[in-house]
DNA sequence: ACACTATGAGTTTTT
DNA sequence: CTCATAGTGT
């Protein structure tokens, strides 16, 4: 078979990963270096060549995106088809594993997936429960610690608390967190892969069957993984298995939730003659980039050594821009994104990269001033709009009435005169009773005397209307099983409830009467009130939400079963409802029209421009102020550097502002200490525009100084309060007059220069 | 139960 | 400053 296409246009190193005999391999892969390419090359060899059938191979990715454009290219290459091949993230295939092993997994059967928010939302009504002071236990931290200690692979009970007490308290938290969830029947992020593993490791013969499965193992941006996704690769590959890893520890950014770039090192000793192959040409930018992205990251230490190089031009200097302020920075950015679509043409090779999201914001103003379409990624995705959650909460109450997440959402929304002081008798006596919310209202109406006549009949309503929803969708009653079709009203309450009639040896349901996903959408959101309630929304936003809603009905109407779904068992219900948790869709308008691209530097990793802007290089923003105490932070920060300087292909601009308006205080601030650690022999430093800039910079400070100045006379050692820094020690000052500037010690908030005349200072 | 006001927090994000 | 949420008042 004539297998040329898949070595041909590959370079030596590139050839010698693709090529490699069986063994352990680490690719380090530099940026640009054709990461993906030796990927699927590797896959199309393996299959061709080595003739390892395609169901025996395993490639794992971190998001749906990289795993779709794997299967795609895949798709391409692989002659008689990728049937088989499996490609996925790690919580797409536990996910799966977990389907179809549920019970050994000691799952129920139609367990849902609990995304980040409704996790949250549970955490806090877990802590709001036990009784606890949220301020001391915030519900966002809690939650955060709780992923964290799943992602160590750890349960409550092999937390080693100690006499810490607020450790304990979170360990109670965690095991109240866990047991909701179990009778919930709710599934979150981390649990998908912590339970995957757990399966493996307590069911030997199900572990042993996937490894005698998956014998070839190729993990993508494998310096991404944390301690549990590195447990799962190794238990997975065995003794037997083969692993192909792809990384790149230079680009390791993700360390502040959970990502252990030591994973990198550790493969090298865990997996036994793992042998390292660098990809270090690289074919995305010019060479003045790559000498500035070299210079930066080699000022890392830990590293295993790469240097990127190209056979490429030269190309231009790197253009650093001064700016006054960020108003300032963002016209300079604007003008020159205006200067290349008028001689070249495309506004969607331009990209602007910052630290924060809230940088964006005046890059957006002037885009729309000058009429110049841009998208901004990382907004709210399709599946986590609050109407869209919304509409699905209701499907998981027929699907699964304990789901109290769903339970929680849909009570009261639209508004049925269900409110908090009701919800409370209910959440107390689920929690007294260890029940589910329905379980607890089912009683509560059966015998409860806490609920007043008008609540009690909202509540009442609201069950018999998820009832009578669930049964409208399938008119047969599925499987009495008690977590699906859990539970019926009392016969009184049920209008017109025909008595049950289970079908025998538990028969799926194909009933012909049965609505499709998209009708029993549309039937939701309509007969729960939920369209009205969205269409007569006072907020402005109606019309987009009423969209929404109406696209989600087409979304579903296009959603298809994969043979996978089938394969472990999914209703059509429960798969849709598991692809909008795992996979939350596109960013808002995925326009493919020509527009500027504003992003963080954290989504730009993977994406390349011909034109990249790296906006903000200033100390306390890049690297960010939380960052620069710690040497291990600090590292990071730089690897985002050179992520960011890396997406460049032709040209590079560089910008920082010498004031910045931050939470409300004008800021001043150094140039980013990156900046500096590019030789200045590839900088072009842009002097800023005097005639156009000047008047305003010093229209604004000839104003009257305010009132503060006087009474503040500027001492070294001066302690100082402002409002939102606390207190502070004045150590250096600057110019004079109304161009003072103070270099302040604030004891919680770190060194900060700031303008004397619009610090709101307090002299102690 | 809902609308309004006060208060506080404010890197980075996928699944 | 700007957003989200908590708390207050009707």
């Amino acid at each position: 078979m004539d297998v040329s296409h898949l070595i041909d246009s590959l370079n030596d190193a590139q050839r010698e990963a693709v090529c490699a005999s069986p063994g352990h391999y680490l690719v380090l892969a530099g940026a640009g270096s054709g990461k993906t390419r030796v990927l699927t090359h590797r896959i199309g060899w393996l299959n061709q060549v080595e003739r390892v059938p395609t169901w025996a191979i395993l490639a794992v990715t971190f998001t749906n995106k990289a795993a779709g454009e794997m299967r795609a290219r895949l798709d391409n290459l692989i002659q008689g088809g990728t049937q088989g091949l499996t490609v996925g993230t790690f919580h797409g295939i536990a996910h799966r594993l977990l389907r179809r092993h549920w019970r050994e997994a000691g799952l129920p059967e139609s367990f849902q997936i609990l995304d980040a928010d409704d996790q949250q939302r549970m955490v806090k009504r877990i802590v709001a429960g036990l009784g606890l002071d949220e301020a001391r236990f915030p519900p966002r931290q809690a939650a955060w610690q709780i992923n964290s200690w799943k992602d160590e692979g750890k349960r409550p009970e092999n937390i080693e608390a100690g006499q810490h007490p607020v450790t304990r308290t979170l360990v109670q938290i965690y095991q109240a967190y866990e047991d909701a969830c179990r009778r919930a029947g709710l599934v979150d992020f981390a649990e998908l892969l912590l339970r995957a593993h757990e399966l493996w490791l307590k069911q030997p013969a199900v572990l042993e069957h996937y490894q005698q499965r998956w014998r070839y193992l190729l993990i993508d941006e494998f310096q991404d993984t944390n301690s549990l996704q590195y447990a799962w690769i190794r238990v997975l590959a065995g003794r037997t298995g083969q692993t192909f890893v792809v990384g790149d520890d230079d680009q390791a950014i993700y360390g502040w939730r959970g990502a252990k770039v030591e994973n990198v090192q550790q493969f090298l000793r865990d997996f036994p003659g793992a042998r390292t192959i660098k990809l270090e040409q690289n074919y995305r930018s010019t060479s003045t980039i790559l000498k500035a992205a070299n210079s930066v990251i080699e000022r890392n230490g830990h590293r295993l050594g790469k240097q990127l190089w190209t056979a490429g031009e030269e190309g231009e200097r790197i253009a650093v821009y001064a700016a006054y302020n960020e108003q300032d920075e963002a016209r300079f950015v604007i003008e020159r994104i205006r200067e290349y679509v008028a001689e070249h043409g495309d506004a969607k090779d331009c990209a602007i990269l910052y630290r924060s999201n809230a940088q964006s914001r005046n890059f957006e103003e002037q885009l729309i001033q000058h009429d110049i379409p841009y998208r901004v990624y990382g907004g709210l995705r399709f599946f986590d709009r609050a109407e869209i959650k919304d509409a699905l909460s209701y499907l998981r109450l027929t699907a699964n009435r304990h789901d109290d997440a769903a339970f929680e959402r849909a009570v009261n929304t639209p508004p049925r005169g269900i409110g908090d002081r009701t919800l409370d008798v209910l959440r107390r006596r689920a929690r007294g009773e260890s029940l589910s919310m329905w379980e607890a209202a089912l009683n509560e109406l059966a015998m409860g005397t806490e609920l007043a006549g008008r609540a009690k009949n909202a509540v009442k309503g609201f069950l018999a209307m998820i009832d009578e929803m669930a049964r409208t969708f399938s008119p047969s009653p599925l499987r009495g099983e008690g977590w699906g079709e859990g539970s019926i009203l009392p016969e009184a309450l049920a209008p017109n409830s025909p008595s049950p009639n289970p079908l025998p040896g538990g028969e799926r349901a194909s009933n012909s009467e049965a609505l499709s996903l998209a009708e029993q959408i549309e039937h939701a959101v309509t007969q729960t009130g939920l369209r009205d309630f969205y269409e007569n929304d006072s907020r402005g936003n109606a019309e987009s939400r009423v969209e929404n809603l109406d696209e989600l009905v087409n979304v579903a109407s296009r959603f298809e079963l994969t043979p996978d779904d089938i394969e472990a068992g999914l209703s059509e219900l429960s798969a849709f409802l598991s692809h909008a948790a795992l996979e939350a869709g596109e960013g808002q308008g995925e326009s493919w029209d020509n527009c500027v691209q504003l992003m963080t530097l954290h989504s730009a990793k993977g994406l390349e421009f011909p034109l990249v802007f790296l906006v903000g290089l200033e100390e306390g923003l890049f690297p960010s102020q939380r960052s620069v105490e710690d040497e291990g932070r600090l590292e990071e920060e730089r690897r985002l550097a050179y992520v960011g300087i890396t997406r460049a292909r032709k040209r590079l601009f560089i910008t920082h502002a010498e004031s910045r308006r931050m939470h409300g205080t004008e800021m001043l601030s150094r140039p980013s200490r990156f900046l500096g650690e590019v030789p200045p022999s590839l900088l072009d430093e842009v002097r800023p525009r005097v005639q156009v800039s000047r008047p305003l910079y010093a229209g604004r400070f000839a104003e009257p100084a305010p009132s503060l100045q006087e009474d503040l006379p500027v001492k070294l050692g001066q302690r100082v309060s402002h409002p939102s820094f606390g207190e502070g020690v004045v150590v250096s000052a600057e110019g004079s007059g109304a161009h003072t500037r103070l270099q302040i010690n604030f004891e919680n908030a770190g060194s900060k220069w700031l303008v004397a005349a619009y610090a709101k200072l307090t002299p102690l």
